[in-house]
DNA sequence: GAACCCTCCTTAATCAATTAAGAGCTTAAT
DNA sequence: ATTAAGCTCTTAATTGATTAAGGAGGGTTC
């Protein structure tokens, strides 16, 4: 059984390929009779339908959008904040009615071409580390494309908030609640795997530019308001997920003095935080504040958060991207919130 | 500033088009010289790389599988036992160097081409009701296919659990409680938006074979219980939320005499009605007992639930279709667990 | 009956690659 | 000197479609 193309048809009925490409894609061009026949042949040889990669070819379109995230499928797909994102990516995606071609990233070192050779007519990336490889193999595409969160790159549009201003927003609140020691948990700094204190030089050496910007402006807060940042213990985590959270609150909470609020950068690390407390028998917020990020698991647990806009961001990453190009290589930060909820409270006197 | 293709680049070296492929992919085959003037000169002309369609076209693969799912996108990605699912397929796509192309489907009446039009190897399709269009259109396209949960395609590999005694097994498990009053809410029987009661015919009636046999589960154990099913109250709702699931929980509560059990096929519907008792002021599980489906969302709130292989299931789908096909078209059902959390107690007496 | 216009179909170029087979040329072995 | 073997590179077929331009045949119009 042979494949079945456009020719097998053709020959069978002793027609030109042409015809049988008009039966399919233009059926005024066709007698209706002639047209009859030709798909009953179609259906008898058991012809599959234009090939969609020959034609993605003639017409130059794929019909795809790619889309890049940092981490492994299984892990992007944990994460809140990446799924509001992807729902908004997903929705534009369906409006235009193209797909989504989801990219894994090569693992470890091994390399994979899937970038290389990657069906589609843009590239949405997000939140990758400096320097990372897949990020020039979507450059040496040359096909549009936009940057969501990290890293930036000039010449490109770029789509997120104000990190040093989110983060500032984030710590003001507690500072001005009147706390004057406070602790950080943080993921997503490095790709090392490491778990445990760091010291300035590797908060300020992170990989990952959004995060670097956003711890940046608890920094810029706490100095503001005249705290020493390198008194403020910090605690870095390899895994967004409630049970690392739980282990940094446990690291934090056992300094001494004890921290009375606690930043972390991803609302999932806050509920791991608010577990630890919950271990030692704290109350939050009576004896401890916790902040949490992105507005992504938050409200249940009555979560005080930074929202992000993620679904919108998505969605206008996709328009951009499905609207001819990324036309405009402009840097745009959406707006970010903060929302205050029962987590957070003055510091117990 | 035409395309640069890789007759672009032989024309202005003075080589063949084969010499130049060569220079890309099989860099053996040339000297190192000739390979370095060419990659100099693609540099220059800003050449892109192979392009990926003709690639495609020429060596017969898509490199990328089609997802197709029944929701939209936004949707699919809020929904617990989805993600388990993606993390499961993608982690095989991950492993095998492949993209994972996540297709929408038309949404209302409006038809898209997306199916047909997909560069993808293999089909996977979850969860489509009775007779979707979609099916009709992976089908046409003879490749590869495995079908997760719904519906059972003859002559098709196909991946779920066997839903009926699942569905009695959850039923069975309050029912030797000792309970006698029980309520059942479900979600994704049907496509009509519809949230209210369900008499019996519409119960039978329901679109997607899988909650169809789970159902079905449920009144076969009521039945061998000696309980009449036709007694037991049945509410069904449009959308898988928390917020449906309290207000299916309103209305089944509402009821006299009110049901001591309520039986849900989602757990993020169970969450709902855990929230409609606390409204009500009703202790769980002293006086009303609740089974979620799917472990999907229910540890953290110690939902009693029936666990599902989703992960598993996810990436046994992706590695039956990336190795070589779907070769066995066998029915293949997974394990599934009763897992008695703090949701479920004798009745009050 | 010439001019013209449809309708329906064919011709042939095009999309951008891959790769088996073969042609020159140099070098080594017999 | 002859044959063989190695390197490089080219030729040309192939992948499966789309579509502008053109031709054949029939019908209308004046």
């Amino acid at each position: 059984m042979a494949k079945v193309t456009l020719q097998t048809i053709a020959d069978r009925l002793g027609v030109s390929r042409a015809t049988v490409s008009y039966a399919f894609s233009r059926p005024d061009q066709l007698s209706d009779g002639l047209r009859q026949r030709i798909l009953e042949v179609a259906d008898e040889l058991g012809y599959a339908g234009p090939n969609p990669t020959a034609r993605s070819l003639r017409l130059g379109r794929a019909g795809a959008l790619g889309l890049l995230f940092s981490e492994t499928l299984a892990y992007a797909f944990a994460d809140p904040y990446a799924i509001g994102f992807f729902q908004g990516l997903a929705t534009a995606a369906e409006d235009a009615g193209v797909g989504l071609l989801i990219l894994p990233l090569p693992h470890g070192d091994q390399r994979s071409d899937t970038v290389r050779d990657a069906v589609v007519d843009a590239f949405c990336v997000m939140s990758l580390p400096d320097g990372h490889p897949a990020l020039a193999e979507v450059l040496a595409r040359k096909l549009p494309v936009v940057v969501v969160d990290e890293p930036y790159v000039p010449g490109h549009p770029f789509l997120g908030i104000d990190e040093p201003a989110a983060g500032a927003a984030a710590a003001r609140h507690v500072l001005e609640l009147g706390h004057r020691r406070l602790g950080v948990a943080m993921v997503g700094l490095h790709e090392d795997g490491h778990t445990g204190w760091a010291d300035q030089e590797r908060q300020r050496g992170a990989a990952f530019e959004a995060m670097r910007a956003r711890r940046g402006g608890y920094q810029t807060a706490c100095e503001q308001a005249g705290l020493d940042w390198s008194s403020v213990p910090f605690y870095e985590v390899a895994r967004n997920s409630r049970e690392a959270g739980r282990r940094a609150g446990h690291a934090l909470l056992g300094r001494e003095p004890r921290p009375t609020a606690i930043l972390t950068n991803t609302d999932v690390l806050a509920l791991g935080i608010l577990d630890a407390a919950a271990d030692l028998g704290l109350e939050v917020p009576g004896q401890l504040s916790v902040v949490g990020f992105s507005d992504s698991a938050a409200e249940e647990a009555g979560l005080t958060t930074i929202r992000q806009a993620k679904r919108e961001i998505g969605e206008t990453a996709g328009r951009l991207l499905l609207s001819g190009g990324a036309a405009t290589p402009e840097r745009r930060l959406f707006p970010y919130e903060l929302i205050v909820r029962s987590s957070t409270a003055p510091p117990p006197r």
